[in-house]
DNA sequence: AAGTAAATTTTTTTT
DNA sequence: AAATTTACTT
């Protein structure tokens, strides 16, 4: 079969340089995959290298085990001597720290155990305590945060306590933390997900054996979605590239949306600094949408001042009208995309759908609309399989039965099923633990020990107590002494850990229908041990690591008729019919990008992913109200709307909408000024000057406008739902929150700017107020100016009137 | 020690 | 609104 017959030019072009660094920037639906799984291809079947030289990185399990299908499917037929490695950059380290962490000198062993960002939380909570500080002052959350941030720009404990500012006493305590929470990770043999790459990045660098073995074993590398990767990430490629220099990246500035785990755009802008010598080559052509969608992405990017230019072109040109709906709230948003689904799948079922949102937390309205609708749906994200509570309960047995140094996983498990050992005993050994400077299992051993010289520290039921879970413990370690012969030795293990511990019982005596359910997983915890069984070379260790390394996305179902999930898991798939929900100001774009420029930026590439999803048919809508943490609150449409075209929107809201208004004052100066300062500092109100004039669209007009036609009849409503319009409690958004019988007020007796509420600003005009954080007159806003965008305020300084 | 009621917090986005 | 943490019983 020739490989290059369905590849463009460019395409080719892209496969067949194989030697030397080269950079692919390849535009959305411009048929990236197919060169990298066709490039792999052509590598084994033309240029004989052997499949197990060539390594290709990719972010998530989803993606590596699309292209591993893929590669699979080319090279049909032929017998393969190995397997290409497919893998993300987790499990790539992971492999790597498997085998050779032991060099690094730094107390780990290749039992080290992998922790997820929960038990990270876990250390760190305690870590702050231990140290004195308070939890409300040194927030958990923010330190983990920060420590994650810095280990990915590649710092060490040292370089970032040499790098803070002493005299800022959030950032010292912060410092404090995290030496003490790297102490303690050693202590366990644990790594945290950035160890991961940290540790493989180091023990590259200061070890040239374990550099020189890897750059042998990979002879060419591939890297996809390159626009994400981060500091860390980008010296890992450096160092296993070195000496080959075989390395190809693909990938799209335009869609790089993960700055917010340290992914730098540079790394893919300036590639060719990084790679002296290497090819560029351009793949323009989209496969995937119509004319009108590529309008409408180009037309929300070009906004961004901060890309490289290029522009997609298709040879579908014209193509559906957006269509554009303005909800009333968010059961009513659901009810018209359930309602437009319907119509959909009536008409050809064939015909795949995504609902894309921002957030996980809006996926509950949509689901239950599709429910009630009886539309099968799947959704992607949220709680996986391994976050269940069971689930981890139980491979935080076998982890510890691997590395019984790892503390959280024995801290986990001491007491589930209850065995009567409680806070105080844990108290007790976890002191005794500081004191000896030992690991919790040791202190288990020790006060259980029978042959002891001293008196216990524990009344003789909690010893009790505490044997019986060091024999649990113990029970599942001897299985897996390699003396202990099996046919099935993981699936083994993992029922062993199930029943020995008192874990099933537990579930079957409370036969609940919700403990019932959990047993089922459990079952299917089993059943996804066994496929481990098959092959020697991978064992229990690698069952936990999958545990670990697979929270997300991974079962995207790429036939399920309807799916359901964030624009971030969305990247990398098409369907031919998206909807792009909740397009508010304060969703998307997410109320916390406001902080600067270059966080817009990111939400505006994020839409334009959101958008180039779409293959024929683009659906976007946002709701006048939304819940927020439970409280009913007014919204404004997205600033993403007014940068579509919007001579390509069709309306189909019920009554007038933001676009009636944002039509009619279309052809004056639309959005012409747009010059954002990307990299000014922060706290300043007047910073992110990215405006678009001359529309501006007032929520309260529109509800006017509502009640004059519905007095006049003019809204005698029959559409999709019949949902009857302007409802007596939500009349006026401006009215704030409900069953606020007492408004709050502020010390002059004033009424207090609530998130909920409008204002005026002397220059923005009136706002709806989206977050406050911080207490009194120095608090911040967060406010959303239809025609502005989103600013952030300090009241003090803004002179606010309510309006 | 364990269970329940009350108070408090939570929302980006993911390996 | 839901989930998590804390306070208070038994």
């Amino acid at each position: 079969m020739d490989l290059l017959s369905s590849l463009n030019p460019k395409q080719a072009e892209a496969v067949t340089t194989t030697d030397g660094p080269l950079l692919v920037l390849a535009g959305a639906g411009s048929g990236k995959t197919r060169v990298i799984t066709v490039r792999i291809a052509y590598l084994i079947a033309k240029k004989s290298v052997a499949p197990h030289n060539i390594l290709a990185v990719t972010f998530t399990n989803k993606a590596a085990g699309e292209m591993r299908d893929r590669v699979q499917a080319l090279l049909a037929g032929q017998k393969l001597s190995s397997l290409p490695l497919i893998a993300t950059f987790h499990s790539l380290c992971v492999r790597i720290l498997r085998q050779d962490i032991e060099r690094l000198d730094e107390g780990y062993t290749r039992a080290f155990t992998i922790y997820d960002t929960d038990d990270s939380l876990k250390v760190i909570k305690a870590c702050i305590k231990d140290l004195g500080f308070d939890e409300k002052q040194i927030v958990p959350r923010m330190v983990r945060a920060a420590i994650s941030a810095a280990k990915n720009r590649g710092e060490d404990v040292e370089v970032f306590a040499s790098s803070v500012d002493r005299s800022n006493e959030k950032y010292a305590a912060y410092a404090r933390v995290f030496e003490l929470y790297e102490e303690r990770l050693g202590r366990a043999n644990a790594l945290d997900f950035d160890d991961l790459l940290i540790k493989t990045v180091r023990l590259l660098r200061r070890s040239p054996e374990v550099r020189e073995k890897y750059n042998e074993r990979f002879q060419y590398i591939l890297v996809d979605e390159y626009q994400d990767t981060n500091p860390l990430q980008l010296a890992l490629t450096r160092y296993l590239t070195e000496k080959q220099k075989n390395i190809c990246v693909v990938g799209d500035d335009a869609q790089s949306i993960y700055g917010f785990r340290q992914a730098d755009i540079r790394n893919i802008l300036e590639f060719e600094k990084h790679f002296p010598d290497a090819k560029v080559i351009l793949l323009e052509q989209n496969y995937r949408s119509t004319q009108t969608i590529l309008d409408a992405a180009h037309s929300v990017i070009k906004n961004n001042l901060d890309q490289k230019k290029k522009k997609l072109w298709t040879e579908r040109s014209g193509g559906d009208r957006i269509k554009y709906f303005q909800a009333r709230d968010s059961d009513d948003e659901g009810r018209f995309v359930a309602a437009k689904i319907e119509d959909h799948r009536r008409r050809d079922a064939s015909k795949r759908i995504a609902v894309l949102y921002r957030t996980n937390a809006q996926s509950r309205v949509f689901e239950e609309a599709l429910r009630r609708s009886r539309i099968d749906y799947n959704i992607v994200g949220g709680f996986s399989f391994y976050e269940r509570a069971e689930v981890k309960d139980i491979v935080a047995y076998l982890k510890l039965a691997v590395n019984p140094a790892d503390n959280i996983a024995l801290l986990r498990v001491i007491n589930t099923p209850a065995r009567g050992i409680g806070r105080s005993t844990i108290e007790l050994l976890e002191q005794s633990a500081r004191q000896s400077g030992t690991s919790l299992w040791e202190v288990v051993k020790a006060v259980t020990d029978s042959a002891a010289r001293e008196p216990s520290i524990l009344q003789p039921r909690a010893r009790a107590a505490v044997a019986s879970f060091r024999k649990t413990v113990e029970g599942l370690q001897k299985k897996l002494e390699p003396s202990t012969t099996t046919d099935r030795p993981v699936s083994e293990v993992v029922i062993s850990a199930i029943e020995d511990s008192g874990y099933a019982d537990m579930l079957r005596s409370e036969n609940s229908e919700e403990s019932l359910g959990r047993l089922e997983n459990l079952e299917e915890l089993v059943n996804a041990a066994a496929e481990y069984d098959r092959t020697p070379e991978t064992g229990l260790r690698e069952f936990i690591d999958h545990a670990a390394l697979t929270s997300d996305s991974d079962k995207f179902d790429s036939n399920a008729g309807v799916t359901l999930m964030t624009v971030h898991s969305a990247k990398g798939l098409e369907f031919p019919i998206v909807f792009i929900v909740g397009l508010e100001d304060g969703v998307f774009p997410h109320a916390r990008s406001v902080n600067d420029a270059r966080e817009l930026e990111e939400e505006r590439r994020l839409a334009y992913v959101a958008i180039t999803r779409a293959e024929n048919l683009l659906y976007v809508s946002h709701s006048m109200r939304r819940r927020v943490y439970g409280e009913e609150m007014a919204a404004e449409p997205s600033q993403f709307l007014n940068e579509l075209p919007l001579e390509l929107i069709d309306d189909l809201s019920r009554g007038p909408s933001w676009l009636t208004y944002a039509s009619a004052t279309t052809g004056s100066a639309r959005r012409k000024s747009s010059e954002g300062t990307p990299d000014s500092s922060e706290g300043e109100p007047a910073r992110s000057r990215n405006v678009y004039t001359g529309k501006t669209y007032n929520s309260a007009d529109a509800i006017e406008e509502f009640f004059r036609r519905r007095e006049s009849g003019a809204t005698n409503d029959t559409s999709v739902n019949g949902a009857r319009l302007g409802g007596d409690d939500d009349a006026t958004p401006a009215q704030g929150r409900r069953g606020n019988y007492a408004p709050t007020t502020s010390l002059k007796g004033v009424e207090a700017i609530e998130p909920g509420s409008y204002v005026q600003h002397s220059k923005y005009g009136r706002g709806l107020v989206l977050r406050r954080e911080g207490k009194g007159e120095s608090s911040k806003l967060t406010i959303s100016f239809p025609g502005y965008g989103m600013k952030k305020l300090v009241e003090k300084y803004a002179n606010l009137q309510k309006a």
